[in-house]
DNA sequence: CATGAATGAGTATTCATTCAT
DNA sequence: TATGAATGAATACTCATTCAT
């Protein structure tokens, strides 16, 4: 029964994808030691045995989400607008919109930039610039902000040093999102400001 | 022996102290559920059963921390800062000033400013807008930025948000600063610019 | 699953009767204080953990079983035993005989015995007699013994005094059953003694 | 200064007697492991440290205590009594009437009592009949109750049931003295009676 | 000597993980 | 495969003992 076989490996998938969904925002909302893996399971809807079937600790778990922080997917479109033929200006507003609509339409990602900044953060090994510098996000965007700074459309400033101010802000509303209900986000407009010059001048 | 008396009485106040103060620094780093009593009466350099000497329990400890958080003093000379008699734009600067300074020199403030957002954030009971915007520190700040943007040196938008905006960002370099050694932050004016429209155009 | 569920619930309910009777006896032998929760689990057989699965805490288990001690099946077959048409020499006598068989044969009546007259003893809040001659044994004994004094069987004085007397000596020899194992116990007569006036005069 | 070292020695002499007189008290009340050092200390009204002036450890304080209980005076007391020139029920009736006079005026003769049946009941190594019937006053007891036997004033039954059984019904009233208050203690006849024949058939 | 604050070994309780069903 | 009751290692808290004053 090959046919059964499919299936069933088909709906271990999909139980294991509502888990790694379900735990991040978990896990963002309450940190690692705040979660107790009674609670996640029945925030899930699964039997706390049923999570061991599918990871083998609950570090397993966490390590497993926090490799998913780091989305390629997301990556690969920020690559994608660094080499578009647009003004940086133009592309910090387009970046600063998709950013802002999948905050507001998609928890997950709240969840994602959460959990990743957090990471980055409790870094103990290596507790440098460096560490943080290294991340790709960062780096793409900051060669944005050199062409931004080039055609005179972005504050001065080190560009290493505005990008981390830049995801700071999202994180930032990357908190409201998870933890309050009817907040007053900041608009698209207002990220971008972290970056921008007065365009009204 | 009053001498003695006074000086026990006295001992005792500053072991308090430095529970509290040394506390606050690791329950903002750790958050509360991961502090464990050992590593902290360790952190501090005292024994366990002290710590129970001073506070009732662990959840007892981090209240009186809590309310450590909304300092007064801090509440006081921001209202000192709304009532002097200059621009919205010098107050903010004045203001910016302070708070990098202070970040800077005093681990502690970095840490009070961590708890306050985090435990805003964390209202279960009442996670609407009301809660948090009932907060002195917001109230005040939202007036000044009320007198910059009659006096058209702030940005255009709903003061509350950007009030907001603003400890917002100080919270994202507390927390920077609580975790990070050898990091790059941000300059006051950096800060500032969050609610100030540039001054050169 | 019906069965399945029912057959649980049932197990569930074995286990806490097997909690609730072991704790009996080791709360009666060992006291409060003396008993650690890790000695009860081995003794009862079951891990540290499983308690807490049934009860709250170490007083709410020992509250639970307290709240036994007034067995209610006891004093239903006392209340029985006083409206049984026959003399109160008669009655004692069968009463005794109960109470000494009980004894022999069931450590949880010793231990029942023994928490019951201890809990009554170390009431603090009202260390008075009236709290102690409200027990509903103590007040249908008094009425056996105001019957016997009547028939001239039951020797004189205060039946309060009396009936706290006999109930006494067998919590004097629950004790005895509970600590010593090869000891010689009084028999039935000799518990009726404490009541009976001489039948051979 | 040969007088200061003798009052020196008085002094700590008299301390050393009250915390093992009060000590007494609270073990009796409490039990062993139902006793905090600290609680004792604020009873006898001394500083926790000062008990560890006197006493090695709670351990060693609780032996000395016990060692108290088989007083060497009263088992003297007892001696004379068997050897009075008088009758069997005159010497029991003079031990119940001495034995209640103690029980009333003397709380620590109530707590000797006490402490020494319940030191008994747990003797854990050879809970066997052999060593309680080893006790010194329950060997006297025994004689007094064989010479009864023979002038036909006591009651059938083995000596050494009977004296345990007065011995138990001693501690009985020891208990109701030491916790409650207002309590209607047995007479030294009601006491008597657990040996005697009745005098008026 | 007397004290009570400080300590850490010991005890109560929680929670990640296992396992019988 | 899914479950949640059972477990004991880990953690919070207490208390006998020590020690600086």
């Amino acid at each position: 029964m090959p046919k059964s076989q499919e299936r069933c490996q088909e709906i271990r998938e999909e139980t294991r994808s509502k888990i790694l969904k379900d735990s991040m925002l978990y896990f963002a909302r309450n940190g690692f030691a705040g979660t107790k893996i009674s609670d996640l399971a029945k925030q899930i809807g699964i039997g706390q045995g049923t999570l061991y079937l599918y990871f083998k600790s609950k570090e397993e778990l966490f390590q497993e989400i926090a490799a998913l922080t780091n989305s390629s997917k997301d990556i690969a479109e920020l690559n994608i607008l660094l080499h578009l033929p647009m003004s940086a200006r133009k592309k910090i507003q387009k970046l600063s919109d998709s950013i802002m609509d999948k905050l507001l339409q998609d928890d997950s990602y709240a969840a994602k930039v959460t959990l990743n900044t957090q990471m980055m953060l409790e870094q103990k090994d290596l507790p440098s610039a460096e560490t943080i510098y290294q991340s790709e996000v960062y780096q793409i965007t900051e060669k944005i902000i050199r062409q931004g700074q080039k055609e005179g459309s972005v504050v001065e400033g080190l560009p290493l040093k505005l990008a981390d101010y830049y995801w700071g802000v999202v994180y930032l509303y990357a908190l409201r999102k998870l933890f309050t209900t009817k907040y007053e986000m900041i608009s698209s407009g207002d990220l971008s400001r972290v970056l921008l010059k007065d365009s009204t001048k």
